[in-house]
DNA sequence: ACTTGACCTTCCAGTTGATGGAGTCTTCTA
DNA sequence: TAGAAGACTCCATCAACTGGAAGGTCAAGT
Protein backbone atom coordinates (compact mmCIF):
# COMPACT_ATOMS: atom_id res chain seq x y z
CA UNK A 1 0.00 0.00 0.00
CA UNK A 2 1.19 3.80 -0.85
CA UNK A 3 0.45 6.40 1.46
CA UNK A 4 -2.12 7.50 0.01
CA UNK A 5 -4.24 4.06 0.39
CA UNK A 6 -2.87 3.86 4.44
CA UNK A 7 -4.01 7.85 4.52
CA UNK A 8 -7.51 6.72 3.43
CA UNK A 9 -7.82 3.86 5.19
CA UNK A 10 -6.59 5.28 8.44
CA UNK A 11 -8.03 8.94 8.39
CA UNK A 12 -4.89 10.57 8.79
CA UNK A 13 -3.46 13.07 6.24
CA UNK A 14 -0.07 11.75 4.51
CA UNK A 15 1.48 14.52 5.69
CA UNK A 16 0.82 13.19 9.75
CA UNK A 17 1.99 9.52 8.37
CA UNK A 18 5.38 11.17 6.80
CA UNK A 19 5.74 13.15 10.26
CA UNK A 20 4.96 9.57 12.49
CA UNK A 21 7.75 8.32 10.25
CA UNK A 22 10.02 11.12 10.90
CA UNK A 23 9.73 10.54 14.85
CA UNK A 24 9.60 6.64 14.47
CA UNK A 25 6.18 5.73 14.87
CA UNK A 26 5.77 3.89 12.21
CA UNK A 27 8.63 2.24 9.67
CA UNK A 28 7.36 1.51 6.39
CA UNK A 29 9.24 -0.08 3.38
CA UNK A 30 10.51 1.17 0.74
CA UNK A 31 9.92 0.08 -2.91
CA UNK A 32 12.86 0.57 -6.05
CA UNK A 33 11.16 3.92 -6.54
CA UNK A 34 11.65 5.78 -2.92
CA UNK A 35 7.80 5.40 -2.03
CA UNK A 36 6.66 4.23 0.96
CA UNK A 37 5.34 0.65 1.33
CA UNK A 38 2.85 0.22 3.93
CA UNK A 39 2.25 -3.21 5.71
CA UNK A 40 -0.90 -4.53 6.93
CA UNK A 41 0.51 -4.37 10.38
CA UNK A 42 1.97 -0.23 9.55
CA UNK A 43 -1.56 0.39 8.97
CA UNK A 44 -3.06 -1.21 12.22
CA UNK A 45 -0.44 0.68 13.68
CA UNK A 46 -1.64 3.73 12.56
CA UNK A 47 -5.05 2.98 13.57
CA UNK A 48 -3.57 2.53 16.77
CA UNK A 49 -1.83 6.26 16.56
CA UNK A 50 -4.88 7.47 15.52
CA UNK A 51 -7.29 6.54 18.12
CA UNK A 52 -4.78 6.92 21.05
CA UNK A 53 -4.20 10.65 19.49
CA UNK A 54 -8.11 11.35 19.48
CA UNK A 55 -8.12 9.90 23.18
CA UNK A 56 -5.51 12.88 24.46
CA UNK A 57 -2.73 10.79 24.52
CA UNK A 58 0.87 12.80 24.01
CA UNK A 59 3.07 11.74 21.15
CA UNK A 60 4.94 10.05 23.75
CA UNK A 61 2.34 8.33 25.27
CA UNK A 62 1.58 7.00 22.03
CA UNK A 63 5.19 5.64 21.67
CA UNK A 64 4.82 3.88 24.97
CA UNK A 65 1.58 2.77 24.41
CA UNK A 66 2.65 1.15 21.38
CA UNK A 67 5.46 -0.28 23.04
CA UNK A 68 3.75 -2.09 25.62
CA UNK A 69 1.07 -3.16 22.73
CA UNK A 70 3.80 -5.30 21.21
CA UNK A 71 5.17 -6.59 24.20
CA UNK A 72 3.59 -9.67 24.86
CA UNK A 73 4.73 -9.87 28.33
CA UNK A 74 3.43 -6.27 29.53
CA UNK A 75 1.61 -5.89 32.52
CA UNK A 76 -2.01 -4.36 32.04
CA UNK A 77 -0.99 -1.92 35.55
CA UNK A 78 1.93 -0.04 33.00
CA UNK A 79 -0.89 0.68 30.55
CA UNK A 80 -3.04 1.63 33.13
CA UNK A 81 -0.68 4.29 34.71
CA UNK A 82 -0.62 6.13 31.24
CA UNK A 83 -4.33 6.64 30.67
CA UNK A 84 -4.99 7.46 34.65
CA UNK A 85 -2.01 9.99 34.14
CA UNK A 86 -3.52 11.32 30.53
CA UNK A 87 -6.87 11.29 32.87
CA UNK A 88 -5.60 13.48 35.36
CA UNK A 89 -3.85 15.89 32.80
CA UNK A 90 -7.46 16.38 31.01
CA UNK A 91 -9.06 16.17 34.91
CA UNK A 92 -6.61 19.74 35.76
CA UNK A 93 -7.57 21.05 32.08
CA UNK A 94 -11.00 21.26 32.89
CA UNK A 95 -10.87 22.94 36.55
CA UNK A 96 -8.17 25.49 34.35
CA UNK A 97 -10.95 26.07 32.13
CA UNK A 98 -13.75 26.27 34.15
CA UNK A 99 -12.48 28.57 36.42
CA UNK A 100 -11.44 30.66 33.52
CA UNK A 101 -14.87 30.54 32.04
CA UNK A 102 -16.67 31.48 35.79
CA UNK A 103 -14.68 34.28 35.45
CA UNK A 104 -14.86 35.11 31.78
CA UNK A 105 -18.22 34.61 32.01
CA UNK A 106 -19.13 37.20 34.91
CA UNK A 107 -17.44 40.08 32.86
CA UNK A 108 -19.24 39.09 30.12
CA UNK A 109 -22.61 39.49 31.57
CA UNK A 110 -22.03 42.53 33.16
CA UNK A 111 -21.14 44.42 30.21
CA UNK A 112 -23.88 46.26 28.42
CA UNK A 113 -22.46 45.00 24.75
CA UNK A 114 -23.74 48.80 22.95
CA UNK A 115 -22.35 51.36 21.71
CA UNK A 116 -21.10 53.40 24.79
CA UNK A 117 -17.41 52.91 25.38
CA UNK A 118 -18.12 51.93 29.46
CA UNK A 119 -17.06 48.55 30.03
CA UNK A 120 -16.67 46.30 32.89
CA UNK A 121 -14.31 44.00 30.98
CA UNK A 122 -12.05 46.52 29.85
CA UNK A 123 -11.98 47.96 33.35
CA UNK A 124 -11.33 44.41 34.70
CA UNK A 125 -8.50 44.08 32.58
CA UNK A 126 -7.14 47.84 33.14
CA UNK A 127 -7.36 46.94 37.17
CA UNK A 128 -4.03 47.51 38.75
CA UNK A 129 -2.91 43.88 39.55
CA UNK A 130 -3.21 42.52 43.19
CA UNK A 131 -3.49 45.79 44.64
CA UNK A 132 -3.25 45.43 48.77
CA UNK A 133 -6.90 44.88 49.49
CA UNK A 134 -8.28 43.65 46.84
CA UNK A 135 -11.13 40.63 46.45
CA UNK A 136 -9.47 39.50 42.65
CA UNK A 137 -7.34 36.66 43.25
CA UNK A 138 -3.98 37.42 42.39
CA UNK A 139 -2.67 37.27 39.30
CA UNK A 140 -1.36 33.67 37.54
CA UNK A 141 1.67 33.28 35.55
CA UNK A 142 0.58 33.71 31.82
CA UNK A 143 -1.16 30.13 31.23
CA UNK A 144 -0.45 28.49 28.02
CA UNK A 145 -3.10 28.27 25.67
CA UNK A 146 -3.14 24.38 26.15
CA UNK B 1 12.15 51.74 34.65
CA UNK B 2 14.58 49.27 33.25
CA UNK B 3 13.21 45.64 32.14
CA UNK B 4 13.77 44.09 35.67
CA UNK B 5 11.74 46.29 37.31
CA UNK B 6 8.87 45.85 35.22
CA UNK B 7 8.94 42.17 35.17
CA UNK B 8 9.12 42.50 39.07
CA UNK B 9 5.81 44.85 39.03
CA UNK B 10 3.76 43.10 35.91
CA UNK B 11 5.05 39.92 37.39
CA UNK B 12 5.56 38.87 33.66
CA UNK B 13 9.28 37.24 32.60
CA UNK B 14 11.42 39.71 31.40
CA UNK B 15 11.68 37.81 28.21
CA UNK B 16 8.47 37.51 27.70
CA UNK B 17 8.20 41.41 27.79
CA UNK B 18 10.80 41.02 25.32
CA UNK B 19 8.94 38.93 22.88
CA UNK B 20 5.96 41.43 23.66
CA UNK B 21 7.89 44.27 22.34
CA UNK B 22 9.16 42.13 19.28
CA UNK B 23 5.11 41.21 17.96
CA UNK B 24 4.51 44.81 18.66
CA UNK B 25 2.55 44.90 21.45
CA UNK B 26 4.65 47.58 24.22
CA UNK B 27 6.55 50.29 22.60
CA UNK B 28 9.15 50.86 25.17
CA UNK B 29 11.67 53.84 24.90
CA UNK B 30 14.79 53.05 24.24
CA UNK B 31 17.70 55.00 26.81
CA UNK B 32 21.25 56.18 25.17
CA UNK B 33 23.16 52.28 26.48
CA UNK B 34 20.50 50.38 24.39
CA UNK B 35 18.60 49.75 27.75
CA UNK B 36 14.41 49.93 27.05
CA UNK B 37 12.93 52.51 29.18
CA UNK B 38 9.50 51.58 30.38
CA UNK B 39 7.30 54.42 31.14
CA UNK B 40 4.11 53.70 33.97
CA UNK B 41 1.82 53.24 30.81
CA UNK B 42 3.58 50.68 29.53
CA UNK B 43 3.56 49.04 32.77
CA UNK B 44 0.24 49.46 32.69
CA UNK B 45 -0.03 48.09 29.34
CA UNK B 46 1.94 44.88 30.43
CA UNK B 47 -0.84 44.23 33.60
CA UNK B 48 -3.64 44.64 31.22
CA UNK B 49 -2.03 41.66 28.71
CA UNK B 50 -1.27 39.44 31.86
CA UNK B 51 -4.56 39.97 33.29
CA UNK B 52 -6.21 39.28 29.66
CA UNK B 53 -3.51 36.32 29.09
CA UNK B 54 -4.39 34.83 32.29
CA UNK B 55 -8.30 35.04 31.07
CA UNK B 56 -7.26 32.73 27.99
CA UNK B 57 -7.25 35.73 25.57
CA UNK B 58 -5.11 35.02 22.61
CA UNK B 59 -2.20 37.32 21.42
CA UNK B 60 -4.80 38.95 18.99
CA UNK B 61 -7.23 38.94 20.84
CA UNK B 62 -4.83 40.82 23.23
CA UNK B 63 -4.00 43.16 20.55
CA UNK B 64 -7.54 44.00 19.73
CA UNK B 65 -8.74 44.64 23.56
CA UNK B 66 -5.54 46.89 24.15
CA UNK B 67 -6.41 48.83 21.04
CA UNK B 68 -10.14 48.92 22.07
CA UNK B 69 -8.92 49.98 25.47
CA UNK B 70 -6.72 52.62 23.95
CA UNK B 71 -9.77 53.79 21.65
CA UNK B 72 -11.90 56.50 23.78
CA UNK B 73 -14.81 56.47 20.74
CA UNK B 74 -14.76 52.33 21.40
CA UNK B 75 -18.59 50.37 21.43
CA UNK B 76 -18.52 48.29 24.60
CA UNK B 77 -19.97 45.82 22.02
CA UNK B 78 -17.09 45.19 20.37
CA UNK B 79 -15.08 44.30 23.75
CA UNK B 80 -18.16 41.91 24.48
CA UNK B 81 -17.65 40.55 21.03
CA UNK B 82 -14.08 39.53 22.01
CA UNK B 83 -14.94 38.09 25.24
CA UNK B 84 -18.08 36.08 24.11
CA UNK B 85 -16.26 34.63 21.35
CA UNK B 86 -13.28 33.55 23.50
CA UNK B 87 -15.87 31.89 25.87
CA UNK B 88 -17.08 29.62 23.37
CA UNK B 89 -13.64 28.44 22.62
CA UNK B 90 -13.54 27.99 26.05
CA UNK B 91 -16.87 26.08 26.23
CA UNK B 92 -16.18 24.12 23.35
CA UNK B 93 -12.94 23.04 24.53
CA UNK B 94 -14.68 21.83 27.81
CA UNK B 95 -17.00 19.92 26.20
CA UNK B 96 -14.53 18.05 24.39
CA UNK B 97 -12.38 17.75 27.07
CA UNK B 98 -15.50 16.02 29.16
CA UNK B 99 -15.97 13.76 25.69
CA UNK B 100 -12.76 12.86 26.07
CA UNK B 101 -12.49 12.34 29.76
CA UNK B 102 -15.75 10.11 30.14
CA UNK B 103 -14.13 7.56 26.98
CA UNK B 104 -10.86 7.63 28.68
CA UNK B 105 -12.31 7.16 32.34
CA UNK B 106 -14.99 4.40 31.30
CA UNK B 107 -11.50 2.61 29.79
CA UNK B 108 -9.29 3.22 33.02
CA UNK B 109 -12.15 1.27 35.08
CA UNK B 110 -12.16 -1.67 32.93
CA UNK B 111 -8.68 -2.01 33.25
CA UNK B 112 -7.18 -4.54 35.79
CA UNK B 113 -4.60 -2.98 36.27
CA UNK B 114 -2.07 -5.82 37.34
CA UNK B 115 0.55 -7.75 35.97
CA UNK B 116 -1.39 -9.36 33.43
CA UNK B 117 -0.94 -8.25 29.73
CA UNK B 118 -4.39 -8.63 29.10
CA UNK B 119 -5.54 -5.11 28.58
CA UNK B 120 -9.27 -3.42 27.85
CA UNK B 121 -7.34 0.04 26.77
CA UNK B 122 -5.02 -1.64 24.49
CA UNK B 123 -7.66 -3.46 23.11
CA UNK B 124 -9.55 -0.63 22.40
CA UNK B 125 -7.04 1.36 20.47
CA UNK B 126 -5.81 -1.66 18.76
CA UNK B 127 -9.29 -2.28 17.53
CA UNK B 128 -10.00 -1.59 13.52
CA UNK B 129 -11.67 1.94 13.21
CA UNK B 130 -15.10 2.36 12.71
CA UNK B 131 -16.10 -1.64 11.64
CA UNK B 132 -19.72 -1.34 10.10
CA UNK B 133 -21.25 -2.30 13.17
CA UNK B 134 -20.04 -1.06 15.95
CA UNK B 135 -21.33 0.93 19.17
CA UNK B 136 -18.10 2.95 18.83
CA UNK B 137 -18.29 6.63 17.58
CA UNK B 138 -16.19 6.70 14.29
CA UNK B 139 -12.91 8.48 14.95
CA UNK B 140 -12.37 12.04 15.06
CA UNK B 141 -9.23 13.70 13.63
CA UNK B 142 -6.38 13.46 15.71
CA UNK B 143 -7.34 16.37 18.58
CA UNK B 144 -4.40 18.86 19.01
CA UNK B 145 -3.41 18.95 22.29
CA UNK B 146 -4.47 22.32 22.94
C1' DA C 1 5.84 8.07 -28.12
C1' DC C 2 4.02 11.74 -25.65
C1' DT C 3 1.27 14.24 -22.57
C1' DT C 4 -1.61 14.97 -18.73
C1' DG C 5 -2.76 14.51 -14.14
C1' DA C 6 -2.62 12.11 -9.97
C1' DC C 7 0.42 10.65 -6.72
C1' DC C 8 4.80 10.33 -4.58
C1' DT C 9 9.33 12.34 -2.83
C1' DT C 10 12.24 15.76 0.05
C1' DC C 11 13.07 20.01 2.21
C1' DC C 12 11.96 24.35 4.31
C1' DA C 13 8.97 27.50 6.69
C1' DG C 14 5.18 28.61 9.68
C1' DT C 15 1.87 27.90 13.51
C1' DT C 16 1.32 29.60 19.31
C1' DG C 17 3.47 31.79 22.97
C1' DA C 18 6.85 31.81 24.84
C1' DT C 19 11.51 29.85 27.01
C1' DG C 20 16.60 28.55 27.37
C1' DG C 21 21.12 29.61 26.49
C1' DA C 22 25.37 31.70 24.48
C1' DG C 23 28.10 35.57 24.06
C1' DT C 24 28.67 40.40 24.85
C1' DC C 25 28.05 45.02 27.00
C1' DT C 26 26.72 48.25 30.87
C1' DT C 27 25.87 49.50 35.45
C1' DC C 28 26.21 49.13 40.24
C1' DT C 29 28.52 47.90 44.48
C1' DA C 30 32.36 46.58 47.50
C1' DT D 1 39.30 48.22 40.15
C1' DA D 2 37.17 44.04 40.12
C1' DG D 3 33.32 41.31 39.93
C1' DA D 4 28.46 40.53 40.17
C1' DA D 5 24.11 41.70 38.49
C1' DG D 6 21.48 42.98 34.92
C1' DA D 7 20.88 44.38 30.20
C1' DC D 8 21.38 43.42 25.16
C1' DT D 9 20.86 40.43 20.71
C1' DC D 10 20.51 36.28 18.28
C1' DC D 11 19.55 31.51 17.69
C1' DA D 12 17.40 27.21 18.97
C1' DT D 13 13.68 24.56 21.03
C1' DC D 14 9.06 22.91 22.57
C1' DA D 15 4.16 19.99 20.31
C1' DA D 16 2.28 18.19 16.64
C1' DC D 17 1.64 18.99 12.82
C1' DT D 18 0.49 21.78 8.23
C1' DG D 19 1.41 24.28 3.84
C1' DG D 20 3.89 24.87 -0.13
C1' DA D 21 7.67 24.58 -3.52
C1' DA D 22 10.34 21.87 -6.61
C1' DG D 23 10.83 17.71 -8.60
C1' DG D 24 10.39 12.33 -9.57
C1' DT D 25 6.96 8.34 -10.88
C1' DC D 26 3.14 6.01 -12.71
C1' DA D 27 -1.09 4.85 -15.29
C1' DA D 28 -4.30 6.23 -18.71
C1' DG D 29 -5.47 8.34 -22.93
C1' DT D 30 -4.37 10.20 -27.55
Amino acid sequence: MNIGDVAQLSGLPAKTIRYYEEIGLVAPLRGSNGYRRFRSSDLHKLNFLGRARSLGFSIEDCRMLLALYEDEGRASADVKAVAEQNLERIEAKIAELRALHATLAELVASCAGDRRPVCPILADLAADAQPACSDRPGRMHAARRD
